[in-house]
DNA sequence: TATGTCAATTGACACGGTGTCAAGCAACAA
DNA sequence: TTGTTGCTTGACACCGTGTCAATTGACATA
C-alpha cells in the first residue's frame, strides 16, 4: 500500500520539485521535469502522488520541515518590547520569504484553479497572520500601537504589507537588495504601526 | 485583412470578455465561454483575435477607452499641494481597481507565460508608477516628503502599496469595503509619505 | 442572373500537459 | 518457486489552445 513510512524516493521527488522551483521562479516545472529530476519515470511519481497539487502541497510542508519555519518565527516571540517584536518579526519573516518563494509562487499559481492548493496557501497565510497579530497585539498591550488603526486594521494592513507579492514586487522590479527591503519595511512598519512612532527622524546633523 | 475599421462582432467579442471577466473574476474564462457569450463560434473568434493574449490585451485597451482610464488619474494632477494630491491620486486610482479587477488577474496570470500579456500589464503599470511617482514628487517639492524616504524609495513604496493583489487582499481576505479601503489608504499614505505627517493624531476624546 | 467577397459555420486535427491503465521486469524475501 | 515491491514502457483519455479546409448564406456589383 505505498509503504506509508517514507523510503528514499518520496523525498528525492520533494527534493526535486524545491530544486527546481527555486531555479525557474514556479515558472513551468512540469511532472516530468520533476520525474526526471529524481531519476524516475513520470508514471511512476504518480505512484507516489496521486496530483500535482498534492506534490506541491508536500513540497510545502516538506520544507517547512527542513527549514523550520516555526522555529524561524519564534524569536519574534520572545522579544520585550511590542516595538522590539515588531522588528524582529519582520526580520524572520523577510528573511524567509526569498526561501520559500520558488513554491510560494507554484503554490499561487495554482491557487485559482486548485482547492487544495488554495487550501494549503492560506493555511500559510494564517499561520503568517498569527505572527502578524501578535506584533500588534504586543504594541497594542504596551500602549504603543497607533491611534489612527485599530487592532484588526493594523494586522490586515501589517500582513498585507509583508505579502510575498510585495517581497517580489520591490525587491523584483524595484530592484531592492534583500537587505534594504528587511531595513525599509521595518523603518515603515514603525511608522505606520507604533505610536507617535519615529514619526521623521533627523538625528544626525541639523 | 481582417476589416480594419470595426464592426460589431469585434465589440461583442470584447464587451463579451469584460462581462465575463467580471462575473468570474478573472478564473477559467475559455475562448469557448468567450465566443458563445458573443454568439459566435470558437473558430470564428481566432478570426478577429488570434490568440487569448491578444484577446485580452485588446479587451484591456477597449477598456480603457470605456472607462477613460486617462481621465480618471487626471484630476489627481490639478491638486493644489503635494499632499492633496497623493490623496486625489490615491481615490482615483482606488476607485478604478474595481472596475479593472477582473482584466487585471486574467492578465496578471497570464504575466508568467506570454510575452504580450506581460507587457500589456507591465505598461498598465508603468502608467500607475507614473502617477506614484508625481504624488511624490510634487511632495517632494513641497518639502513635505517624509525624509525617511527618498523619492524614488517612496514611489516604490506607494506603487507597491497600491498593487492591484493588495487591494484584492485587504478587500477581499480582509472584508474591508470599497470606501475603508480608501480612506485607510489615503490616512496611512499621509502617514508614511508626508513629512511629520498625522503621527497619531487623538483629536477626538480626551 | 451570374460572380465575387465576406463573415461565419462545421468538423477534423495537432500540440502540450495532466492523469490513468495494463503489462512487464528486476530485486528481494519467504 | 512464488509473491511482493518499485519501477519501466507504451498507450490512451481529457482539456484547452490554436489551425485548417470545405461549406454556406448574405450582400454587393456587373
Amino acid at each position: 500500500m505505498m509503504s506509508s513510512v517514507s523510503p528514499p524516493t518520496r523525498e528525492r521527488l520533494l527534493q526535486a520539485v524545491l530544486t527546481l522551483l527555486e531555479g525557474s521562479q514556479g515558472r513551468g516545472v512540469r511532472m516530468t521535469d520533476i520525474a526526471r529530476q529524481a531519476g524516475i519515470t513520470r508514471q511512476a511519481l504518480y505512484l507516489h502522488f496521486s496530483t500535482r497539487a498534492e506534490l506541491l502541497v508536500a513540497a510545502t510542508h516538506y520544507l517547512d520541515e527542513v527549514k523550520g519555519s516555526e522555529a524561524r518565527l519564534a524569536p519574534s516571540r520572545a522579544a520585550g518590547s511590542g516595538a522590539e517584536r515588531l522588528d524582529a518579526f519582520i526580520e524572520a519573516w523577510g528573511a524567509y520569504i526569498p526561501e520559500i518563494h520558488g513554491i510560494a509562487k507554484a503554490l499561487l499559481a495554482m491557487k485559482d484553479t486548485d482547492r487544495e492548493a488554495a487550501r494549503a496557501w492560506d493555511a500559510r497565510m494564517q499561520d503568517m497572520r498569527e505572527g502578524c497579530e501578535a506584533a500588534i497585539e504586543a504594541l497594542d498591550r504596551d500602549k504603543m500601537l497607533s491611534s489612527a488603526l485599530s487592532p484588526k486594521q493594523a494586522a490586515d494592513m501589517l500582513w498585507t504589507l509583508l505579502s510575498v507579492r510585495n517581497w517580489e514586487q520591490l525587491t523584483r522590479d524595484c530592484g531592492w537588495s534583500q537587505a534594504a527591503y528587511i531595513e525599509t519595511l521595518k523603518a515603515l512598519a514603525r511608522r505606520i504601526f507604533v505610536a507617535g512612532g519615529k514619526p521623521d527622524r533627523q538625528d544626525h546633523g541639523h
